[in-house]
DNA sequence: TATTGTTATACTCTATAACTATA
DNA sequence: TATAGTTATAGAGTATAACAATA
């Protein structure tokens, strides 16, 4: 099941130019402009690996560095136009081919395995925020994920 | 949900010193020996990045290449004891994060997901023989993934 | 001193193209 | 000529460690 989702996965990102994680990125910041240490929470990677995943992303035009206008250490990172545009393109063709898959299931059971991902979803956020944060005594992140564009039955 | 098992998935792995894709790859050969094309067709991967792959794989111990004894231009590909150790070891050890992660389900969803994830495999398995294969005159490769240890509910 | 982000380095994974050896 | 596999090359993704700039 993992390699059959990976795959679609993988195979949407490529039409559109874009490696998984970089759809994956995309994906995140059409919640809105991030900071590369809470994007390296939420993509659960090094912050030095994001510099690199950011920088090939910002040469392709799909994303920018804006700095903060208070903390001059952080950036905002953001969609450019661009990016914006592949990244819905990518998420709708990853959501086209995932239904194709799920077409087959009878009604009742794709609706019976949607509450199921959710579940399992917000079960993994909760232990995710856990790890990450013993503490959380300041700003909790946001256990966002193309917040922008969820609707019901997305998986 | 994807990156909930792809995370589980990759944690899994690195705990017992592997990549997801050498996951894989000793997951297939717990099947017993085979051929590099073989091996490319069901990973999914170019023969050349095969190549490095097993030889990676090969240098830490875990498999080894044997020539195959009537077709001298192929190697049969086959775990170490070693390699077959890790492999267990670490396919248990995703099997219980997963099971981990749908505890929380009661009994008959469990039982709901797991129909419904084989119902897609099948879905996928079907796709994929047609696309890899359009006239498949001679030997179609066994669609097999982790054939040695499957269970039932396996996902 | 702590935090934000980058650079340096090394390794893995991947693909395309050209190649060798065998059939 | 066709097939099995490798080598050469290039690029992406990743981590660890050391670092600079800012708070």
């Amino acid at each position: 099941m993992t390699h059959v989702v990976r795959r679609a996965f993988a195979d949407a990102s490529r039409v559109h130019g874009l490696t998984p994680v970089q759809a994956d990125l995309l994906c995140v910041l059409t919640a809105g402009p991030t900071q590369m240490t809470e994007l390296s929470h939420i993509l659960d990677i090094e912050k030095s690996s994001l510099t690199g995943l950011v920088d090939r992303a910002e040469r392709r035009g799909l994303v920018r560095r804006a700095r903060h206008p208070e903390d001059r250490r952080c950036y905002h990172v953001e969609l450019t136009a661009d990016g914006a545009r592949v990244a819905l393109a990518s998420h709708d063709d990853v959501t086209r081919r995932l239904e194709a898959l799920a077409r087959d299931l009878p009604a009742s059971d794709r609706r019976r395995l949607a509450g199921n991902m959710a579940h399992l979803l917000a079960a993994h956020e909760a232990g995710r925020l856990q790890r990450d944060h013993p503490a959380p005594s300041v700003k909790p992140p946001a256990a966002r994920r193309c917040a922008g564009r969820r609707r019901s039955g997305e998986a």
